[in-house]
DNA sequence: CGGACTGTTGACAAACTTCAATCCGAGTGG
DNA sequence: CCACTCGGATTGAAGTTTGTCAACAGTCCG
């Protein structure tokens, strides 16, 4: 049907099969291989350093660290997507964001003796696993890696200043396409297509995320494809009007008024700002 | 418009900053300055390294930099406090939280070519001033100065973090206190009183941090006050009862129901999560 | 094939946002 | 000196979105 699943659809299929279990455990990778991996022109001298950096592979639901936990290591996502959570005593869980390739996990744990947040594989995964207590030296050592683990927290602290962005008072329709946004524009970066892609997280999952009831995400998700911003199968997203999905998702709170005629896309019923389709006979599957 | 807002700002609380005018002139501190007073045991090589690190004070209402400008440096709180802010292009602003003493500012820009996020002080502050350009030589030359930028990054990560506790969907009375109890720790961390505060931000800023409009804030601090869990007048907050309000800030999404009764205080209306107390007799009993 | 879970949709009540009026403190200017 | 203005804060009332309860459809998996 989407060739464009086909990957993804595969890759879920992992999940309860030991196909790759010959990637198993943590064969040993290493710096050069971090390094290479993250975009680093690997030096002649960087080369003589034979660092092992374990890899480590997570199955779908299964949790790479937990909450509470002790703080052993950080670790860059090699491969696959996780989310960080936090739950509350009534078992609430919150997710606090999605990661996927090159990003850093667990780095706030450093400054705790346990793990504030738990990471949870949403497929099958694997990461560079760092020992805490190597970190410092390794860096000392090898400069590139002090550069990759400042970048990459840098990195971190952006996308959990992303979350403000889409739990920000807002409509639940604008957060969720600002969450598609983000999402779009991870994909990009990966390499992958921005327009179509397949959620690996459920609507419970996007939900806490958004902020929202989980019901208000799928009324969300309607809404969207009502208005003929993209096309929703589950977890399959195609995204049809991009540009008019980024305006909707630049909208704010209240008095948006009209933003800038020439942005809006004229095949959208959506003229720009805050009205409601919810119960108006235009809203047409 | 930034500099009326400024300007009212400065002139209003801090009428005599006029004395610190020129200040912003980094008088000479020291990289021993800034271990010695991050809590670091400094040792006599270190004293040997006679690293200056500029000092730079910011007034009230004055930015310690700008959404979208170029990464220069970051800044570790020396006194004060700061308001992290993101503003959308209709004006809309954005508070992503608040940093006070000891924290790091500006880390986020390393990953990119300009700061994703504003740095506006609250009230007179000075922070230390780290040169992006010096950071990496810095902590290779200063084992000590790259421990403690990790720490300050992972702290910043996880008061990130905490973000989300205030914004996820729960009552606005318990993001508030949520919020209240965040504050009220961060205070205590400082030596200054956990029980009694002086409130740096505005209304406005709290509402946009915990994602809601700034009457609703208002109503939440009567409520909590109707309540008897605190005392507000302006921006001076005195919390009554701490074990109570603690309670309530755990409770998440609806049904509250009843929470340990033996934590509950007896002289406290709170019977139950969610009752009116103002001006609507008629709600709920 | 059935059970369990995820996702969708409807109805209603609750909570929040919005609009609006008022109060207050501080700074400004007559 | 006091009236005046301005912004922050509080409170009220009305309108609407969203949370909750509930039922159902779709998908996955044993």
């Amino acid at each position: 049907m989407l060739n464009a699943f086909e990957a993804s659809q595969e890759s879920k299929r992992y999940a309860h099969a030991a196909i790759v279990a010959n990637a198993t455990t943590g064969e040993g990778s290493s710096m050069c291989d971090l390094l290479q991996w993250m975009g680093v022109d690997v030096t002649a001298e960087d080369l003589n350093e034979a660092v092992p950096i374990p890899l480590r592979r997570v199955r779908a639901g299964e949790a790479l660290f937990h909450e509470g936990g002790p703080a052993q290591a950080v670790y860059f996502v090699r491969a696959g997507t996780f989310k960080s959570t936090r739950t509350a005593e009534d078992g609430y869980e919150q997710v606090l964001g999605f990661s996927g390739r090159g990003e850093l996990l667990g780095f706030d744990a450093l400054c705790m003796d346990s793990h504030p947040t738990s990471a949870i594989a949403l497929e099958e995964s694997s990461v560079y696993v760092v020992l805490v207590r190597d970190i410092y030296a390794l860096e000392q050592r090898m400069p590139e890696f002090g550069r990759i683990v400042h970048l990459a927290v840098s990195r971190a602290l952006t996308r959990r200043g992303e979350l403000a962005d889409v739990m920000a008072a807002v409509a639940a329709e604008v957060r969720l396409a600002r969450f598609l946004m983000q999402l779009s524009q991870s994909k990009a970066a990966c390499g992958q297509s921005p327009r179509r892609f397949y959620l690996r997280m459920s609507r419970r999952d996007i939900a806490s995320h958004l902020g929202v009831a989980h019901e208000t995400v799928s009324r969300s998700f309607s809404a969207l494809a009502g208005w003929g911003y993209l096309r929703v199968n589950n977890r399959e997203v195609e995204i049809l009007d991009m540009d008019g999905i980024k305006a909707l998702a630049r909208s704010t709170r209240r008095h948006v008024d009209d933003m800038e005629p020439g942005v809006v896309r004229a095949s959208v019923p959506h003229a720009g700002g805050r009205q409601r389709v919810g119960s108006r006979p235009s809203l047409s599957a």
